[in-house]
DNA sequence: GTCTATATCTGGATAGAC
DNA sequence: GTCTATCCAGATATAGAC
């Protein structure tokens, strides 16, 4: 699939985003009219995520974000009750939009190679469209309240786990060699998250995520298919 | 070589090094007496190190450095000018003791595979050694000083050069197939950096150093050597 | 719903005794 | 060389007008 194509399969705006958040937490937020509450936490968000990405959550004042955002301090506190919250806020629509996505497009899919492949693709794709979330997200885990940490470590451990299992069920199939399914899984994941912690230095040496996908892909294929099946699989063109 | 072994070598402790800065920076220190200087030294960079490593360098207060470091707030004062100079201090000690420990374990190898390996398992064993520092490097770099950030930019530069290097003389020497060598250098940084970045993991699931070293090389190799050559490679057994 | 103005607190930094 | 006490800037959070 092509980063286009994803692009408009999901079509993941921050205004979807945060309409699902709004209709799930409307006693929380003080705003009662949606179009007027969805209009501004996507500025909130988008505001914060590029303050903060650049100097860090806690040196981040809520007069910065008042600036950047466009409403006031006393506004600001009508969508959150405070700036712990805001962060668990954003933390929140990450990992709900990311269990999403995955399963959405890995459930159809039987054959683990196959699945391998497209779990790389979706997951540096979705990344990629999501880049601030997933930076943010990274940077500022340590922050976050005991509940949402707990929750932060149990969506690592869900995506770490897509990957064991396909590993796994490819070693059963006999497709893949006998390396350790565990340490693959977490080099794929290190890998997985360098697109998205240094896309500056990605950007400014101009590889596209298409690029990398593919080059992501090629190492983990040779280091888990065997010689004589790799050779034959670069005939057929590795990439369906 | 062992872990062990490389320790024996290197014998980095904090005192080293900070009695190594304190010579350098004699005129910054208020305090005169040299012993006294380096043992606070070492107090504060542990303690700050701790502190800054569980809730982030911004989040922590000198109120809380002086409390664990042992050290009253008036105190602090006499070894750094400002909490951002402190930071500075932190980081330029990580930075001289990698180009001191890579240069002189590099700088006698010519054969390309060799000093492949052990560019790697250099920087996994410092890193190991010295993982409080490059963690936190990692994690605060954006809080730098204009000046310390051009200097972190610069070393990251420096250690994937070595890389970059090395993956082209072996494929000058024909020992390498023909890969880009600055992407590959690249995924190898993010390999050795998740060791420092994600050690809980790895120290939970029972994975040491070596075995991580091991499974790196293996790795990368799986990707740099040609098909035939590994096999031969496996024969021999490929950690020298 | 949003703003301005302000109460309250926290944390970096320093002065001066010991 | 180190400590205690204190200053003061700047931050979060809220009250109340519009």
């Amino acid at each position: 699939m092509t980063f286009d194509a994803f692009q408009g399969l999901v079509n993941i705006s921050s205004e979807d985003i945060w309409r699902d958040f709004y209709r799930n937490n409307r006693d929380k937020i003080k705003v009662k009219k949606e179009d007027v509450a969805v209009k501004n936490l996507v500025k909130i968000s988008s505001a914060a995520l590029s303050i903060s990405n650049r100097k860090g959550f806690p040196l981040m004042t809520l007069r910065d974000l008042s600036e950047e955002s466009g409403l006031s301090m006393g506004a600001l506190y009508s969508y959150f009750s405070s700036k712990d919250d805001l962060l668990n806020m954003i933390q929140q629509q990450r990992m709900a939009a990311i269990v999403k996505v995955f399963s959405a497009h890995l459930s159809g899919i039987g054959e683990p190679l196959e699945k391998l492949r497209t779990a790389i693709q979706i997951h540096l794709y979705l990344s990629e469209v999501m880049q601030p979330w997933f930076y943010f997200s990274y940077m500022e885990a340590k922050n976050l309240s005991k509940e949402d940490r707990r929750k932060a470590i149990e969506a690592e451990v869900f995506t770490e786990r897509i990957f064991i299992d396909i590993i796994e069920q490819g070693q059963k199939d006999r497709i893949f060699v006998d390396v350790d399914s565990m340490t693959t899984a977490a080099i794929i994941k290190a890998l997985l998250q360098d697109w998205y912690l240094k896309r500056w230095k990605y950007e400014s040496r101009g590889v596209s995520v298409e690029e990398y996908s593919r080059i992501v892909i090629d190492f983990v294929e040779s280091y888990l298919l065997p010689q004589d099946n790799l050779k034959q699989e670069e005939k057929n063109g590795s990439n369906g």
